[in-house]
DNA sequence: TTTTTATGTATAATATTCTTATGTATATTT
DNA sequence: AAATATACATAAGAATATTATACATAAAAA
C-alpha cells in the first residue's frame, strides 16, 4: 500500500492498541498491526522508535524494561494522562475515517 | 478534527475531485471538500497550494488561467498521465480507509 | 460609506514526521 | 553455517504540514 497515506495516524493506533492491552513492546505492535490489517500497514522501526519516544516524552506513555535471557524489551502502557486522551484520539480518527467514506463512498467493512 | 491524521490524504483528495469534474480551480477544492465533509476536512492554503503545484510539476495536473471581470482563477485537470493513475490512487486509498477500519472497527456510515 | 467577510492565489519560515540506511545484538530456523 | 526473525535505536535527508504574511477584488453588513 502507498505508505504516505498512512502519515499522520501511527500515534493513534499505537494508543488505540495500548488502550486495548496492558503493556506492549515496540516490534510486538509492529506484528499486531501488520496481522489485524492482513499485511496492509507496515510500520517501520524508524517511524515507530521516534513515535513512542515522543509519545513518552509527551507524558502520553510509560516505559518498563524487562530481561528476556539476554535481550531486553521495552514495554510501553499508557499514563494517566494517555488514558485521558484516548476517547478524544479515537472520536478524531473516527471522524476523519468517516470524512474519508464522504469523498470517496467507499464500501464499508460488515460488522 | 484532529488535522494530523489527514496529513498523507490531500494528494488523493485533490485527485478523486479532478477525476469527477473536468476542471476546478483551488478555492473551488476547499470549499468541495468541506461540504462533501460537512466541515470536517478544512484544507489550507498552505497545504493546498503547494499540494497543487507539486502534482502539476509531477506532471498529473496541467493548469488552464481564466479571467473573471478583474481577477484571475487557476483552473486545474487531469493530464493522461493524471488520469491513468486514479485507479491506483483510489484502489491505495480504498485499502487505507478499509485499513484503519480494520485497526479502528468503527461504524460504517450507511451506503 | 466604511468595515468586515468572502473570494482567490501565492510564498516563506518553521515544525513535524516520514523514509532509508545504518548499527548492534541475540534467538531461531534452514 | 548461514539466513531469517526478533529487538531496540539513531542519523541524514526528504516530504509535507502549520502558521503567518502578502496582495487583490467582490460582496455583504454595520
Amino acid at each position: 500500500m502507498n505508505s504516505k497515506l498512512f502519515r499522520g495516524s501511527l500515534d493513534t493506533i499505537i494508543i488505540k492498541l495500548l488502550s486495548e492491552n496492558e503493556a506492549m513492546y515496540g516490534y510486538e505492535i509492529t506484528q499486531k498491526v501488520k496481522e489485524m490489517t492482513e499485511e496492509q500497514f507496515k510500520i517501520t522501526e524508524g517511524a515507530l522508535y521516534p513515535a513512542l519516544h515522543r509519545l513518552e516524552a509527551k507524558g502520553l506513555l510509560d516505559t518498563e524494561t524487562k530481561h528476556i535471557g539476554n535481550r531486553y524489551r521495552k514495554y510501553y502502557k499508557l499514563t494517566e494522562k494517555g488514558e485521558k486522551e484516548v476517547s478524544t484520539m479515537l472520536s478524531d480518527m473516527a471522524q476523519f475515517i468517516q470524512g474519508l467514506q464522504l469523498v470517496f463512498k467507499t464500501q464499508p467493512i460488515k460488522s
